[in-house]
DNA sequence: CGCTGGACGGAGAGCGCTCTCCTAGGTGTA
DNA sequence: TACACCTAGGAGAGCGCTCTCCGTCCAGCG
């Protein structure tokens, strides 16, 4: 091998003695290799301190070992989605990467937020430079699962599409989500129950709103005042503040995220309203935010670290057998127990 | 081109009536190439539907046109590092995606919370997945940089290294942050000051706690007390506990982050005391932290995305010349006045 | 003892691209 | 007119790997 140049097969297979394909057989695994041959090359790996080239490997096999994690957001292409300051993401990054990581596949993190930076993505997957994509949409009316289907990507969603699109997709069941924080505020007695909502056009914000006001409705309360937030802290302060202007007697409040719902508590304290003395308030995430507020939040656990593997697992499936007809799986939430309710 | 095979530069060319290496040219902007002919492979490219192959590409120019963020923690390999549920690294993300994007580049993710994961990342490197690795560190006796450097990959750090390694960085001038935290405690009339610091093993701790103490000193606070954390929240909510046990009668404190702020804002609040009235608080980093609690933090601000757009810059400096000497660039801090101080 | 078949390993053809030659033709100068 | 010089574009050699095809060798069987 010439100076400064990194060992090639070739170079491994002169020192072992043997031909380039046979020293390719052991790298890869592959049978039909007389064991004492293996030790050989094996050897004149750990001499040439060899690795293999990926883009020389991948341009044959056609599979890079890269999957696109792609966040699409509202934002704009100059400043990334705020998707990112939400502790949300970092529970969905890391579930994906512990499924990965074991098989040797590394996501490339992209950002779709406008018409420009969508069709980069679209063709960046053309260009095979990823295998798939894994996609977690913050809003509605995204057009890019459609046009990922289009290109004939193997892409998997994190969420129902607002729009049917036949993709793949995990997600949790909001509903029995809603309606297990409906339950717990009844069994405490609450009577005068409300919820803060976040964004209608957003199906998950809806199915847990409908969810909830369905089972308080199984529990006889017919009518369930809601506020609607956006998913932040502030609205969900807000948001409250609304729902104790018109229903200053209220004793519960199911809060469709954890962040609003640290909001919320802010704004019960402001108004000198115990918590869960005088107001019980449930969550829903079970994200780092609700341990980082006073009390402790009670809220619905998303199981975002599994569902986030799942849709790893899903896409491989993709990746292997490309005819595979979409897939959803759907996960189950639960209560977890803490000061707040 | 044959039937559902994506269409290749020879197939370009075909259409196009011109050879191979015409096209070639066309695409990668080189001059001597006729504008009719430019023009006919244009439409060439447009009536194919052409996209390069990139394995291919990279295969000859030995460039990838991706870049590791390696995100080097101290979690373990099963549960990716805690520090993606800091807003601190959706800030870095951003500025790092914001400089890259433009440029045709993208971020491959990474943990190394291990030996065998950090082997990993080296030798993922090294088999040219990468041109280089952005390396987020958050553990101070990390021997990632020093790996890299061995291994001959262009790397950049985000904050100077722990150990003295030959390596380019970036970083926050730590010192006059906490400096400017000092002098607004001084200004607002604060005689009893202490400060809640960052774990001492980590660099950027230590020099926010002496750029404090320093400049206390300066103001003739011979003496600043101090209680360590570790950049939680619910360390800084103990972290306040004990300052408040040892001296009672404080009306001023630094904290080295806006999380472990947060905490102690709880624990004051927990004490009866009013925050700014009894006591002051100031932060660091302006994070999304900041503005999610009550009253809003006056903090400092660390310019995190344009230095994370900055260890993009250098990166690639490093990768079009190689042999280039380690450069670090280091950033000024601004005080972000709020409620809290 | 000759033949078949399985196990093993080598030869070599690409994968799709870039880039270095090299040729052909046009222009400028004496 | 002759020669040098420049420019446009083609030919073709790889980049490092995988994988199909094929030859060789040896055990087993009739």
């Amino acid at each position: 091998m010439k100076q400064g140049a990194s060992p090639t097969l070739e170079d491994v297979a002169r020192v072992a003695g043997v031909s380039r394909a046979t020293v390719s057989r052991v790298i890869n695994g592959i049978r039909n290799v007389d064991p004492a041959i293996q030790e050989a090359v094996r050897q004149a790996i750990a001499t040439t301190g060899y690795v293999p080239n990926r883009a020389a490997r991948s341009l044959v096999t056609r599979r890079t070992g890269a999957v696109a994690l792609v966040l699409s957001g509202a934002g704009d292409d100059s400043a990334p989605s705020p998707i990112l300051a939400d502790p949300f993401f970092g529970r969905v990054v890391s579930g994906i990467i512990s499924f990965l990581r074991p098989r040797g596949i590394h996501p490339v993190l992209m950002f779709a937020e406008s018409d420009a930076s969508r069709a980069e993505v679209v063709s960046y997957l053309r260009q095979g430079d990823a295998d798939g994509a894994l996609l977690v949409s913050t809003h509605a009316a995204d057009p890019l699962p459609a046009q990922l289907v289009e290109a004939g990507v193997p892409a998997v969603l994190f969420a129902r599409p607002a729009r049917p699109v036949p993709i793949s997709y995990v997600d949790v069941d909001h509903r029995a989500g809603a309606a297990l924080a409906a339950d717990r505020l009844v069994e405490l007695g609450r009577r005068r129950v409300a919820t803060i909502c976040g964004p209608l056009d957003v199906p998950a914000a809806q199915a847990r709103l409908a969810g909830f006001q369905d089972a308080m409705a199984r529990h006889g309360h017919a009518f369930v005042p809601y506020s609607e937030g956006g998913f932040t802290y502030d609205s969900g302060e807000q948001a409250m503040e609304r729902l104790l202007d018109g229903h200053p007697d209220l004793d519960g409040v199911f809060v469709a995220n954890d962040l609003m719902a640290q909001g919320a508590l802010h704004a019960l304290r402001h108004h000198g309203r115990s918590v869960p003395g005088d107001v019980a308030v449930i969550g829903f995430d079970d994200s780092s935010a609700a341990t980082a507020c006073r009390p402790l939040l009670t809220t619905i656990r998303h199981p975002v670290e599994d569902m986030a593997a799942e849709m790893g697992r899903l896409l491989l499936e993709h990746v292997h057998e490309p005819g595979r007809a979409p897939t959803s799986v759907i996960f189950e939430p639960a209560l977890i127990m803490r000061a707040s309710a």
